[in-house]
DNA sequence: GTATATGCAAACAATTTGCACGCCT
DNA sequence: AGGCGTGCAAATTGTTTGCATATAC
């Protein structure tokens, strides 16, 4: 299929390059809002498919919810349980994947990718902040 | 809260408990209908969301949809992208937990709990067979 | 007896889709 | 010009909830 490079699409796609914060289609929406104020909530999840077809994105499941990432280097992911934000960890190579290696070969099944996610209280909750959440 | 044991309640813990597939809501549901027909899908989503809280079972998300576990001991999961259905991997602990733990101790948040999944192709999706889809 | 649990149906929230029109290429 | 993309609203899907009744204890 041949694809057009719409001003919609590529305003979600800057927008969402733009944060680290994981955010759900709703938050981009609301965002490419100010700029193209007659968009809809429809085009946005359309043009979310896409670029995670084309593999430009990563849709990361938050149970619920979907959320979406820019960044599609190999990293992981750590949720707070208390505000749900996602943050990222850098992906520790070296200590890591040798070990997930060897249990993908002896798992008895045709691995294709894995994922790490961890989970606990980030730190303005600790903190007993309220986060801005990204959702 | 002073729980009840109602025939609904153990049937549903019954079955899951005799399975491996991760059901979803509804796969239970239908399974507990041959016991009891007027049963109503309601009632399972209360009931799992009870032995959820009594940390019984536990709910693995899916994208959109929850699926459900009653083996609580720490094992990992491996899900066919093909035919969606989850399968137990072992869980390697003396290999991987030492190489999780120094990472969650240096990753900068305070982690209380880690998932690692795994994806790729089931075996019989693999061989081209339709799989029986457990959801 | 009484509070918890149930069945039913309606409500919800996130996402998808059909359709007529609009705008990249 | 032609077809992909859009806005809009309705439809779908998975899950939750309010309410009157039933049942475990």
């Amino acid at each position: 299929m041949q694809r057009r490079n719409t001003q919609q699409r590529r305003l979600i796609y800057d927008i969402l390059s733009r944060t680290d914060s994981h955010p759900t289609a709703d938050w981009i929406y609301e965002r490419v809002k100010r700029y193209i104020p007659n968009i809809s909530l429809g085009t946005v999840y359309r043009n979310l498919k896409v670029l995670k077809d084309e593999g430009l994105i990563l849709e990361i499941s938050d149970g619920k919810q979907s959320r979406y990432d820019a960044r599609i280097d190999d990293h992981y992911h750590f949720r707070c349980d208390v505000c749900g934000n996602v943050y990222d960890i850098e992906y520790d190579i070296i200590e890591i994947n040798p070990k997930v290696d060897q249990l993908r070969r002896s798992c008895g099944f045709k691995v294709s990718r894995f994922n790490i996610e961890f989970y606990g209280i980030c730190r303005s909750c600790a903190r007993g902040e309220e986060s801005e959440k990204n959702n």
